[in-house]
DNA sequence: GTCTATAACCTGATAGAC
DNA sequence: GTCTATCAGGTTATAGAC
């Protein structure tokens, strides 16, 4: 029941966000009603926690350990970091979304989550891997948050403007889907732009 | 009075988005109370569009004189586009957020507002003159909502995640302005790299 | 564990006095 | 025009019965 409550809490959160996530809405998708939801999570702020928690658990390690394969090329590990986020996001295509708006409603739960999740660990090993590859010259010297920038930037972008890109960017005949596969090579091609060092 | 009105509801819609602004808080700010509020914009819905429009003239049309200017290099345009959303985003930092959160909210509201305020006339013109310089073979043949996403996406990245910027991208020393002077270039470069061609 | 009932509060909106 | 008073509806959260 408690998972159930989760998934279901995870669901809603994802689509509406923090603040327009009523209780009685997650009871209701349960099947139980608002008093037993606080009976397993005591508030919504608990609750949304043990949520957000699962959440970047699912979206940032995944980079992690394709960051530090050295023995691939640039381009290649970009193509796998790009594949595996375009799975991810294709069944949660709100989520790009969902992680601004929860950062920039309170930067802390994101800092705090992260620490109790033993994440910075691990980001710094990842960290600590490019920057070495910079220094022995096989990348490119860029700061690290501009890498950031691009990648997500690039990455988010039509996830963020997703109803926008349905509206206005698609032709009749297209689809979601298929435009992405068409932006794919945009972004190795300008992360390679960034990174890569000219042999 | 009502001017006023609408420049500090503007502050709050763009700082909380509209679903967390309380008509409420809006009246305090002006110094008034809630039903005088009421009395001026009947409801929250219309006061939010008549901000919302305003908004928009500020972001929209920004980018189509400078897009047009085909006398100037790409690289060059480029620059002026980044200086002028500079400008207007150092000012509003969280204006990224507030579009994209409401678009996601509802998309209507911006084609609704985009089309009342005349401005897809403009926006043709200005897509058509780039298409343009496309097949003239001036600029490299790129599907125009891949210039929307690299431009808004390394445009848009530092402020959608500047808390987490402030927080965990920055050195001690560091301000959000001076980092931002030193992304520009990298802007540059990588609109370069997707539209520029080889001479 | 799950329910009903209820408390305490905040929201947008309106009626009517001044 | 701006106020007080009020309404109807929504929210989170809890107490207590079963």
């Amino acid at each position: 029941m408690e998972n159930k409550i989760i998934n279901t809490a995870m669901t809603v959160f994802i689509e509406k966000g923090y603040a327009e996530t009523s209780m009685s809405e997650i009871a209701a998708r349960v099947g139980i009603n608002r008093p037993a939801l606080h009976y397993y999570f005591r508030t919504k702020d608990k609750m949304f926690e043990a949520v957000f928690g699962d959440i970047i658990l699912s979206i940032v390690p995944k980079i992690f350990d394709i960051l530090i394969q050295r023995d691939k090329k640039i381009g290649v590990r970009i193509e796998e970091i790009v594949d595996t986020y375009y799975t991810l996001l294709l069944e949660n295509p709100k989520l790009p979304m969902f992680i601004i708006r929860e950062i920039n409603r309170d930067v802390n739960l994101l800092i705090n989550t992260v620490t109790k999740l033993n994440l910075p660990n691990r980001f710094i090993e990842a960290l600590d891997s490019i920057q070495e590859e910079m220094n022995e010259g096989k990348l490119k010297n860029v700061p690290i948050r501009f890498v950031f920038y691009n990648l997500y930037g690039l990455l988010s972008m039509p996830f963020l403007s997703q109803d926008l890109t349905h509206r206005l960017l698609l032709q009749d005949n297209e689809n979601f889907e298929e435009m992405l596969e068409e932006w794919k090579p945009y972004i190795i091609s300008q992360m390679e732009n960034l990174l890569k060092v000219e042999e």
